[in-house]
RNA sequence: GGCGCUAUCGUCUAGGGGUUAGGACGUGAGAUUCUCAAUCUUAAAACCCGGGUUCGAUUCCCGGUAGCGCUACCA
């Protein structure tokens, strides 16, 4: 469909605008997966935007932490742009519109954030004495060095009706008359987020805005700067919030690090599976589906998929993290090819003090990935294939439910008899393991419970004959000799008693 | 206060004028198994309230209520 030449792609774009006043926050992440989605799902261009005009309170450790929220989600955007750096632009755009009569100086003193506006009672909309200042004596202060700030000339007492249709919400209408004069420049001289977000959209040829739900009704008033620029309106498209389970708007302040990215990255999240539990908090591909994957996010994602309702991330104090988000992030992992999984893995045990080697983490990947849910499980489902000696554990573990001390030796003198000559590969394990019990006229429960807390140190954990096989013929024999130890100081405690 | 948006199991959601209101997570029970997990079966669990419109509303309309958002020289 493109005539012309090589550069000349679909004009569709979308941008991704955070400002970097904290870290990348869970709502925000989905604002910008929805906009890659979109932007990719029709073949569009992604623009990531630091919207970083609040200079008080941006900072580099922000922008550092948002660039490795992204990072690590592993989407990437084609075109990339600061604010900040677009200054000259956003003012001569302001001296513009008010040169064209659309905008006033207003020389009241700015109250300080926090502090109540002055007519709090009804609905602020404009200082006459500013909106109607003559404009030689606004020149004239100006010149004196009477600092001021630039306010958007809303239009009032025309009846004029705002609108626009928005592509999740539908039309939205509003008069005129019940929006407020908004800043466009401060008396720092610095725009506001308004004016500059506009003007960058506008410049940047941002064809569909896709962003939260709380700018909704500030779209009225961008409505009014586009006309003002004179640039063609792009479409709108409101996302719902993501909410805390009291229903507040998910806060940094409020919530702390759970509503991090990098606190499920730092849990062992997988991407993959994080983006999959994003999209389904507030979208929906209708078909019952909730296990997709990227490309399958990006072949289903429509705005049409978007419902209208807040969606509650549903954390608690005890467990930060919401249960489906956890469920997804299993299903993930099972569906990852064991080679990627072990790779995925190997920091995951350096990080805990861990150093195994490459084919033994391989090896051992296929036992524990059906048991973690989260990637740093990995650490308590699998640490006993690495130590060099077992952490202490509870000689009694080794006595099985129906049955005592003496049976549990039994089991092992005979486990450890077996395991001298039996060849260390699964089946013939299994096989010879079996025909042991057999000889001792034990079921397998009872039979294999002491080898496996001898072996593993504890209850629970994978199959016993491929953990066997993986941790070798010297190691459990080593292993099932201490157990034996521990049953006779089992039996001194006991016995004086 | 003003303006706006929203309302289906605990949570995420599907659906839509007539349905046993579907799925998923989580929870309970059972099956399987060398433990755990995984897997399978199964159970409990929802249309905010009140009016209309209609033969019939959970669905459409209006009102109420509740929640959320905006109402900054923050974004």
């Amino acid at each position: 469909m493109p005539e012309s030449g090589p550069s000349s792609t679909n004009s569709l774009r979308v941008r991704f605008a955070p400002s970097p006043t904290g870290y990348l926050h869970v709502g925000s992440a989905r604002t910008f997966i929805f906009n890659w989605l979109f932007a990719r799902h029709n073949s569009g261009t992604m623009v990531l935007r630091l919207d970083d005009t609040d200079v008080e309170r941006n900072t580099d450790a922000s922008v550092q932490s948002i660039f490795d929220g992204l990072r690590w989600l592993g989407l990437n955007w084609d075109e990339e742009y600061k604010q900040s750096e677009r200054l000259a632009l956003h003012r001569r755009q302001v001296d513009d519109i008010f040169a064209k009569g659309l905008a006033y100086r207003d020389f009241t003193p700015a109250h300080a954030a926090g502090e109540e506006p002055t007519s709090a009672q009804g609905a602020w909309l404009c200082n006459p004495g500013m909106r109607d200042l003559p404009r030689e004596e606004s020149d004239r202060r100006a010149a004196a060095g009477e600092p001021f700030a630039v306010r958007y000339r809303v239009p009032r007492g025309e009846g004029r009706t705002l609108q626009f249709v928005d592509g999740v919400y539908g039309l939205q209408t509003k008069l005129a008359d019940e929006v407020e004069d908004f800043a466009l420049l401060r008396s720092d001289g610095m725009p506001t987020y308004h004016l500059a977000s506009c003007v960058d959209d506008a410049d940047l040829r941002i064809s569909h805005i896709i962003r939260g739900q709380d700018h909704l009704t500030n779209t009225f008033k961008h409505l009014l700067i586009f006309e003002a620029l004179g640039a063609t309106l792009p479409k709108f498209a409101h996302l719902p919030l993501l909410v805390a389970p009291d229903g507040a708007k998910l806060s940094k302040r409020k919530h702390g690090s759970v509503v991090s990215v990098t606190t499920y990255r730092d849990a062992g999240f997988l991407p993959s599976a994080f983006i999959n539990f994003l999209c389904l908090l507030g979208w929906s591909p209708k078909n019952d589906r909730e296990f997709l994957t990227l490309d399958e996010l990006t072949g289903a994602f429509t705005l049409e998929g978007v419902n209208r309702a807040n969606a509650v991330v549903n954390f608690t104090e005890e467990d930060p993290f919401d249960a489906k988000a956890v469920w997804l992030n299993a299903e993930h992992i099972r569906a990852m090819p064991v080679e990627e999984l072990s790779r995925a893995l190997r920091p995951i045990f350096e990080r805990a003090g861990f150093h195994p080697s490459p084919e033994k983490v391989l090896a051992v990947t296929p036992l524990i990935r059906e048991r973690i849910k989260l990637l740093r499980d990995a650490v308590s489902a699998a640490d006993f294939f690495f130590v060099e000696e077992l952490a202490p554990y509870d000689a009694a573990e080794l006595i099985p439910q129906k049955g005592d001390a003496a049976l549990a030796r039994r089991v092992l003198e005979k486990a450890a008899q077996v395991l001298v000559e039996a060849p260390f590969e699964h089946d013939p394990l299994d096989h010879a393991m079996r025909q042991a019990a057999a000889e001792l006229n034990v079921k397998a429960g009872p039979m294999f419970q002491p080898i496996r807390v001898a072996v593993c140190g504890r209850k629970n954990a994978p199959p016993l004959f491929a953990t066997m096989t993986v941790l070798g013929r010297e190691v459990c024999l080593e292993r099932i000799r201490q157990a034996l130890t521990k049953l006779e100081s089992l039996d001194e405690a006991k016995s004086p008693a």
